[in-house]
DNA sequence: AGAAAGAACGCAAACGTTTGCGATATGCTT
DNA sequence: AAGCATATCGCAAACGTTTGCGTTCTTTCT
């Protein structure tokens, strides 16, 4: 069976398409008995309006781009299923998309979305991108474009992230809080700028607050090389009372080493994580945080690209507040 | 500024719109010295052609839809990853839709896709949808509908899903072959197909090969109530020595229960999960689970959905393979 | 030299909507 | 009875493509 076009109804009820397209508009020059007959019979025919062609008349294609590295990650899940909520409530569509953090699959992918015309874009910069200019055509063609989490750091443009250096701030006050005496830190990738924010955040209250505070920073590159790196330094170190993990990622790992040498927490050693929320909550005790809440910045994010379409030209840089959430592991 | 088309690339070359548009596609009518110029041209004036326009055109849509309960699950989010994956090489797009399982929202999801024209529709059926209509809308516009993991009970369809059978018998085998006596057995929503496979698979492999066994079945509809459920019977048999459970949500209740009763694993309780392999492995000693990979499954949904387009009208009921992981938890 | 064949391109319709404007009919006012 | 407002509807263009067919010009064959 063939879909139901406004002719097709036109035809049956021997009148024009346009009185049509009115009549299921609730147009006021179409008297209420042809409406009613109208959209009887567009219920019964099953009627759908077609998307392509009311976009292509009317230039709206009410239809947002949303790009991350992976959707299998704690954060951008959660971003994506917020923004796409609000998106439907809006009667938006979401067209999402994977990079792989790979440059060529990014830019298929930004041109899949400039071919549909989406109405905006939310971009979550890869780890190894170096050229923006195809992020940056959005612009040229007045579509707005909303990068989120991992952001460019050139000037002008309209970003919403975490407040970074506050979550190094807020992890490290909860640390000075108990008294602690020597911290392994564990941060991610040194040259993503997360990290460096975290991190010289996080050092820097050390400094300023508990200079006296032993303070061992590692990076570690996955949950593997986080579990290596935590035996390591308990084999080193036995005066080690803290555990400060910059991810899930990284969390998941200190974990593993820590059931593995049969620790307690927090009797033997505390544990603080920055996360998303979920992982944290699967151990027992549950290990406190600091909440970097994807939902929270899904809708900041929607909430900007509103602004965009209504018109506001001002370019912003939000953050999302961020909070520390006591479980029992510190 | 405005997107270029093949009408203002046809204007300042003094040519046809059409001859433009076959320059383009290198048909064999056009000269390669007009060739040259046009696409020389085109990407100048950065072209890219207007999905609509072409959607309207050919009826085409190249987009597939995809309906799950929810972005955020460890089993979806792979199988979304997979699918998008597949699409995009094959010049796809994906639209994805969560339900919330909420069955009202899952019709205006439908309902989008329909307007959007999709050339085909993956659907994960939510846990209370009683009314397969709207879903059936789709067979009789001869759009191919892939089913996937929670699949509808009715023949004549396409679905995809585990061997939830098969995983039956070998968490029960597994189980049986430990020489467990008293097995408490969680399980999901009874009136999902999945649910009832699992389980009276699970059933019938203990009594046809271990009548013996002690079974305690129930069923949870969250995290939370499988926690409760574990706290409920340990307190009235201190005799379990196993614990099954259906799926990752369920196992996160279970071990909550489990940690928080202070209980070692495996010596206190063996531990039996399904799973589609990220969860068990968090914790210590890892949880042994029968797999059930998204990603192998996005994968089969994805050959399905392509033989569908490309013909074959045999309605088919595949289901990926699965295998037992040997953790330290049983 | 005349004709047939091929090469290179243009015309115009169609896809399904929306929308400004014009057309017709009806009722109301004076 | 003439004029006018109002209610209800239709015409036709436009959005950006694709594509069957027709047109024009050059080449090649006999």
């Amino acid at each position: 069976m063939t879909n139901t076009t406004l002719k097709k109804i036109s035809e049956v009820l021997g009148l024009s398409i346009s009185t049509i397209s009115r009549a299921l508009k609730n147009h006021p020059d179409i008297s209420e008995k042809t409406k009613q007959k109208v959209i009887e019979l567009a219920k019964a025919l099953d009627y759908e309006p077609n998307a392509s062609a009311i976009q292509l008349r009317t230039k709206h294609s009410k239809i947002f781009g949303l790009m991350v590295p992976t959707i299998s990650n704690f954060f951008y899940d959660s971003f994506i299923a917020s923004v796409e909520e609000e998106s439907r409530k809006q009667g938006y569509s979401v067209m999402i998309l994977q990079s792989s953090d790979d440059p060529e699959i990014e830019r298929e992918n930004l041109k899949l979305c400039r071919q549909n015309r989406v109405s905006g874009m939310f971009a979550c910069l890869g780890s190894n991108v170096t050229d923006l200019s195809s992020f940056l055509r959005f612009k040229e063609l007045d579509t707005p474009i909303i990068f989120f989490d991992k952001v460019p750091e050139e000037e002008g443009l309209n970003k919403v992230s975490m407040a970074d250096t506050r979550v190094g701030e807020i992890a490290a006050d909860a640390i000075i809080l108990q008294k602690k005496k020597t911290v392994l830190s564990l941060f991610g990738n040194s040259n993503m700028s997360i990290t460096k924010k975290r991190e010289s955040a996080f050092k820097e209250t050390f400094q300023l607050r508990s200079p006296s505070t032993q303070l061992l920073v590692e990076h570690a590159i996955d949950s593997q090389d986080a579990a290596r790196l935590v035996h390591h330094h308990f084999e080193q170190h036995n005066t080690i009372d803290t555990i400060f993990c910059m991810s899930d990622e990284i969390l998941i790992g200190a974990m593993k080493a820590i059931q593995e040498m049969n620790l307690n927490i927090p009797s033997d050693v505390s544990i603080l994580s920055i996360s998303n929320g979920f992982i944290p909550t699967l151990y027992h005790p549950s290990i406190s945080y600091v909440e970097t809440s994807g939902y929270q910045l899904g809708k900041l994010a929607f909430t900007q690209m509103m602004a965009c379409l209504s018109g506001s030209d001002a370019m912003m840089e939000m953050t999302v507040d961020v909070k520390y959430i006591k479980g029992g592991s510190l």
